[in-house]
DNA sequence: GTCTATATCCAGATAGAC
DNA sequence: GTCTATCTGGATATAGAC
């Protein structure tokens, strides 16, 4: 590749990557229908136009980030069960983990708040539908696999590891967003609180 | 008023309700934005004109659910406030009702979602953004009364208290979102597993 | 009070020049 | 690759007949 053709390159990832960030947090304030392709052309300085060569609707750029959003979660996930460590030790970084990437409003709520809005709307594009529908639980499972770890070695309490999953990541989804609504005011919990409904003491 | 009066302005009143339950559930499945007029009068079979005829504006009929919904929510915590019940007791009513509110779907569902949608997003009519910046916090105060009552009493842990109502509303928020995606297939979970996070044992 | 028909507007998407 | 100008469709809201 020649080095313009390099650089040029670049410059679309970039673009690219602009787009999808702006679009992102649009999305999550205004949803999808609220959102109006103008708004990502004006926060970007990127012409309406220009919008269509990297993408072809308004509907791609949001099933585009749902895929990321869900990927970048479940590999969270997946990464975290598989450290050499006690179940109670995984769960602890687990919330401390979402608590404090919550807490300084990273791209990371963002992407939890995207999911959860793509998830309860009807409205949204038959492809993201789809992949919430698959690969969305799939850190429900990963989470209740540490849940029975945590049985067995004796740290985690004797409800059904599923539900316990599914209560984690719920209240950690309305602590999100309590503290996106009432904003920098709002300190997440400690994490020691949350932990009292899952491990014995 | 004559005979004929009173049957109109029954009638008047039920389709008022009509238009009001029909769009209270769209928009909690699709945002303001992403609901239809048109949508509100084929489900409610009454024709795109008409509704004109009882709200000014699609937004009109969003601010008047706030209003509803806010007050609704608002007087309830009131109502159990004014109980003489021990701390103790309140909390376990307030969340128990919360959670069989939410299991049997409910319009009390809808009602705490169009909140929530409301106040994560931008694009809402100034009368509700105002709304929900002056009324929605009261429940919190309630509470956080609640559980400063249970503090002196002994029952409850020492946290700060307006934190713990903060905690207790996102907690229900999440299950009720999560419940809302996952539908009939998920049970909220045993009040008793939430408790375990206010109440010292 | 209720409907049908219509005006108006605005957003998404495309075409074509540079 | 990027912009400006434009087409087209659809949604809100209104007008006017019954």
């Amino acid at each position: 590749m020649s080095r313009n053709k390099v650089l040029n390159e670049k410059i679309k990832d970039e673009r690219r990557e602009q787009i999808l960030t702006t679009a992102l947090r649009l999305f999550t304030k205004q949803g999808l229908a609220g959102t109006r392709i103008t708004e990502i052309s004006a926060k970007t300085g990127i012409s309406q136009g220009l919008i269509y060569h990297y993408f072809r609707s308004k509907e791609e750029i949001f099933t585009t980030l749902i895929r990321e959003a869900i990927e970048k979660i479940n590999t969270a996930a997946l990464e975290l069960e598989k450290q050499p460590l006690t179940a109670k030790e995984k769960i602890q970084l687990a919330l401390d983990g979402l608590l404090k990437g919550f807490d300084k409003k990273s791209e990371t709520s963002d992407f939890y708040f995207i999911i959860t809005h793509a998830a309860i709307s009807e409205n949204i594009p038959a492809e993201a539908k789809e992949i919430i529908a698959t690969q969305n639980e799939i850190k429900y499972h990963v989470m209740a696999r540490i849940f029975s770890q945590g049985q067995k070695e004796g740290s985690v309490k004797n409800h059904n590891a599923y539900e316990m999953a599914a209560l984690l990541f719920s209240t950690i989804n309305g602590l999100a967003l309590h503290k996106a609504i009432y904003g920098k005011g709002y300190k997440m919990p400690n994490k020691n609180i949350l932990l009292s409904m899952f491990l014995n003491d």
